[in-house]
DNA sequence: TTAAAACTGGACAACTAATATCCAGGATAT
DNA sequence: ATATCCTGGATATTAGTTGTCCAGTTTTAA
C-alpha cells in the first residue's frame, strides 16, 4: 500500500474538523504534516475524483469534505487513491497448467484466488465498517487537545 | 502485493501431491507453469528460510514441504514471501503536526493506524485459517482430475 | 575419484510503480 | 484587473519488482 493513503486518511481527517463552508488550500493542507504540496495535491484530486473532497478554485478556495464524515468510510479512501483492483494479482497461472483452457477465467475458478478474495472481502468488510467520524470519535476520546490544535493550526496557516 | 505470492502459492499446492521423499527440482516446478526457472528459485528460496519447504542439493535432489499441508497457512505463504511488515506503511506522520512529539511511538497511538491494523489483523486471521490441505480438499472436490493431472505432469518433467 | 545434477548466494540489468516537481491554463473572489 | 487557487499534463527521480547469470558447494552415481 502506497504512502498516500496515510496523507489521504490524515487530511481527510483533519478537514472534518474545519467549518463547513471553509475550503482548505492545498498549500495549508500540505503544512499540516511538512508534505510536498505538489505531490499531495495530486492525491487531492483523486479524493474529488472519488467524491470524497470538493474543490474551489480562486481565492479563498480550496477543499472541502464533500459528504458528511459519517459517510466518508476509511475504505472510501483507501479505494480513491489505490484504486479499485484487488491486492492479490492473480495472473491466472492456471491457464499455462496441466489441463489449463482459454476460455476459463481462473480468477473466479482458482481456488487459491478465491481464497485470497475472501480474505481481502474481510479486510475490506473491516474498513467499509469505519468512518472518519469514528475515528474522529477515538481521537477525541484518547486525546481531547486535538481539536483545538487543529483548528488552531488550520488558524495559523491560513495566515 | 507481489506476483511471486501467487507463484509459490500453486507450487506449494502442488508440491503437496507429490510423494514424500521425493524432492522436485526448480527446473520442473517452474516448467509446470511455464515460469522463469531462476527467478522461481529465488522465491522457492525464501520458503526454506521460512521453514515451508526443505531444499536437498545434487542429483534427485530439489524441494519438498518441510511440514504437512495441514499445517502451513496461506498467511505463512505470504509472509515468506512479502516479509513480516505490514501492509499499511504507517510514517508516523503525526510527529510533524501539531502537538507531535519525538518520543512518542505514533504507530501505537495513531487511532488511523490502529484501524489499520484491526483491518490487517482481520486479512491476516482469514489466511491464517486456511491451510493448504484445505485448499487441496477444495481442489479436489471441485476439480477432481486435479490429483492425477499434477502427479502426471510431474512424472512427465522429472523424465 | 570423477562427473553431472542441483541448490545457494551475490552481482547485476531491465522494467515498473511510486514519489516528486514544474508549468501552462482555467476559474473565482475582491 | 489581479492575485489566488485548482487542473492536468509532462517530466524527472527513486525504489521495488522482475529477471538473468555465474561462481561456489553439496550430493548422487558410475
Amino acid at each position: 500500500m502506497s504512502q498516500g493513503v496515510e496523507w489521504a486518511m490524515h487530511t481527510c481527517l483533519n478537514l472534518t474538523y474545519v467549518e463547513s463552508g471553509q475550503a482548505v488550500p492545498t498549500a495549508s493542507l500540505a503544512k499540516f504534516y511538512a508534505l510536498p504540496p505538489a505531490y499531495l495535491n495530486k492525491h487531492l484530486q483523486a479524493l474529488v475524483r472519488a467524491g470524497i473532497l470538493s474543490s474551489t478554485p480562486g481565492p479563498r478556495g480550496g477543499f472541502r469534505l464533500a459528504r458528511r464524515p459519517e459517510a466518508i468510510s476509511l475504505l472510501d479512501v483507501v479505494t480513491a487513491i489505490e484504486g479499485p483492483g484487488e491486492a492479490f494479482p492473480c495472473d491466472q497461472i492456471l491457464r499455462a497448467g496441466p489441463g489449463g483452457r482459454a476460455d476459463v477465467d481462473y480468477r473466479q475458478a482458482c481456488v487459491i484466488a478465491g481464497s485470497m478474495r475472501h480474505a481481502e472481502l474481510a479486510w475490506r468488510r473491516e474498513l467499509a465498517g469505519r468512518s472518519l467520524a469514528d475515528v474522529r470519535a477515538e481521537v477525541e476520546a484518547r486525546y481531547p487537545d486535538t481539536p483545538k490544535n487543529t483548528r488552531e493550526r488550520f488558524a495559523a496557516l491560513r495566515g
